[in-house]
DNA sequence: ATTAAAAATTTACGCGTGATAATATTTTTG
DNA sequence: CAAAAATATTATCACGCGTAAATTTTTAAT
């Protein structure tokens, strides 16, 4: 490694004792070259240091090993944690994947779809923010560039979309909240972000009606992405208007229970599933944080590592039939329900 | 913007009735170029669609405009806000970030210093992992690119170094704690990996000789990055030994306090400064959520907001002076006592 | 108006790699 | 061991742009 320095690969076949082209392939694909060959390559690799220059290498390329990662929020540890999931696995697939935020931004979200553009990706795997999508523009996008939807879907845009079965999510808490108490109250925002939070409400008005028992709605105000504090704040005034007609509460999402949670506690109102409690809570998502919240949180769980490998296989299957798919499937997986202490 | 396809910036120069490499100083900078050309070029803009392809600007270019971010780990709240924060400024300052993150692992965190090396950027932003990361590796890159480093601190290495001032935020909560009550004892972790971390531990140690009282350290065992869980595994088991001898606690940091208030809960102990309460229990670093444990937490809050926008600045002024700075200097932000309801 | 200086533009060349076709070499097979 | 198949080499071109030097145009000064 202390060797003249190595400027192209020109220099760095001659040291190889090969030609570029060889070396060039070695490179695209190690298994294309003929062992012993590819021993020198790796032999000369060792001891000198060098590296294709990526520019160059994409520049003529018809197809980059880059990935795109587009999701609406990383600084919410559900996406962090889904998005490290992804990353992990395209990396091991032998692409290059980059993490981009919208940060709630519908104009960031598209300027991000821009330079992704520019980066000539050979997939991107994206979770749209949602009802304030430009969904035009995501779709033009999605006709130009390999793109498979996770998380939150936009009918008919992308290759496929892999996401969570939210009814299965509120027919599995409800369920549980009926059996063993009252039926629960729907806790939500009054006008989500996300897609998925449409979704719940209907599902828990169904399976409330099945089950012969009047849904009950509470729609709490707020915008952005601060869901603990909306939860928290929604939860003091309505828990102060002292309307409460049930004993159990199911929030939309972990981040709302999560502020629930506090305002809870702050007015001394216990919560969990013992005898001295007033209140049981149960919620959707399993957040990372949800088992250390006060009391610790009863929740149902995304399956992470369905929803993240069968996007990406989702999105390599894509890639290998050349950006195409005979038609648009949609893959939904189903929760797992998480009996914790605060329902 | 239905035009031909514009295939490249000869056939956009073409279309604007100017040489291809007038077109490209635009590119470079708008300001470069004479006002009426400006203007010609940007109505040729609005006409057809022509984006300048990213992998042929940068083959050939001294610098690029490209930012790494680096941090230790995404999926942590603290980092992934950080990182939102440095980003935005970054876009705002003209440059093009992208964000990585070493997920605790030594190795990650080298592997994408090689892969930063290829992407040439004009300067890196790293967080780095600690005491666990290859400081040799480390020392090398940063001798070839512009590196300023954050958050935490590795020894004459890198260009500059902007972080928090860890004796500020021990200081802070150390005094607040013994003036209205005992003084505290100092929980952490045995084999933190952060730097940080020693600094405070060391500050407390300092802070409480000086304030004539005996330091009292609990140390639990964990590795890894999952703090809340090690905190709260460790609290559950020395708060079961019952040699509780102070009714105050200092947690190194705010995720171990959020394990450190679940353990509390679970065991039915009341943390906070009313008088039902039998333990106080304050932090550092005003981690997001903090405001929504149960209680509300009482920390040391970092200034975001300084360190973010100092580590930009100076790694702006590192570009400026073509990489190298007069001297390595280190910028420390004190801590703002938050107060809340654990003690 | 003339001319020198400054600014803007054009000419000409190079960057490091991918890709392809024709040829040469090596390995495998019968 | 010869023929066939697989692999490597040579020789070129293409890619889309940056950049220094040369040239033209514009501006400022006389």
């Amino acid at each position: 490694m202390v060797n003249p320095r190595i400027k192209n690969m020109e220099e760095f076949a001659a040291v190889s004792g090969l030609s570029r082209p060889t070396v060039s392939k070695y490179f695209n694909d190690p298994a294309s070259v003929r062992p012993s060959t590819r021993q020198r390559i790796e032999q000369a690799l060792d001891e000198y240091d060098y590296h294709p220059n990526i520019y160059a290498m994409n520049q003529n390329r018809k197809l980059t090993k880059n990935i795109g990662i587009v999701v609406p929020y990383l600084a919410d540890p559900f996406f962090a944690e889904i998005a490290r999931n992804i990353e992990e696995r395209c990396i091991a697939a032998g692409f290059r994947p980059t993490m981009f935020s919208s940060y709630g931004d519908p104009a960031q979200e598209i300027e991000i779809l821009h330079l992704l553009r520019s980066l000539k990706p050979a997939g991107v795997l994206l979770a749209p923010l949602g009802r304030s999508s430009d969904k035009l523009e995501i779709e033009k996008f999605c006709k130009d560039v390999p793109t498979v939807l996770f998380d939150s879907n936009l009918e008919g845009i992308g290759a496929a979309f892999v996401g969570s079965d939210n009814y299965s999510f509120v027919n599995q808490t409800v369920e549980y909240l009926t059996r063993v108490g009252e039926p629960p109250l729907f806790f939500e925002m009054r006008t989500p972000a996300n897609p998925n939070a449409n979704k719940r409400r209907n599902a828990y008005i169904e399976v409330m009606e099945r089950l012969g028992h009047e849904p009950k709605i509470v729609k709490i105000d707020g915008e952005g992405w601060a869901f603990e504090e909306i939860g928290k704040r929604g939860a003091l005034a309505f828990l102060a208007e002292g309307k409460l007609t049930t004993d159990a509460i199911l929030c939309s999402n972990d981040r709302l229970a999560i502020g629930f949670l506090a305002a809870a506690y702050e007015l001394g109102i216990r919560v969990g599933r013992t005898p001295d409690c007033s209140l049981r809570l149960a919620s959707n998502d399993d957040h990372p944080f949800a088992r250390f919240t006060c009391p610790s949180l009863t929740t149902a769980a995304h399956d992470y590592e369905s929803v993240s490998s069968v996007s990406v296989e989702k999105m390599l299957q894509l890639i290998e039939s050349g950006g195409k798919l005979p038609s648009r499937d949609e893959q939904l997986f189903a929760a797992r329900l998480v009996l914790r202490n605060s329902a």
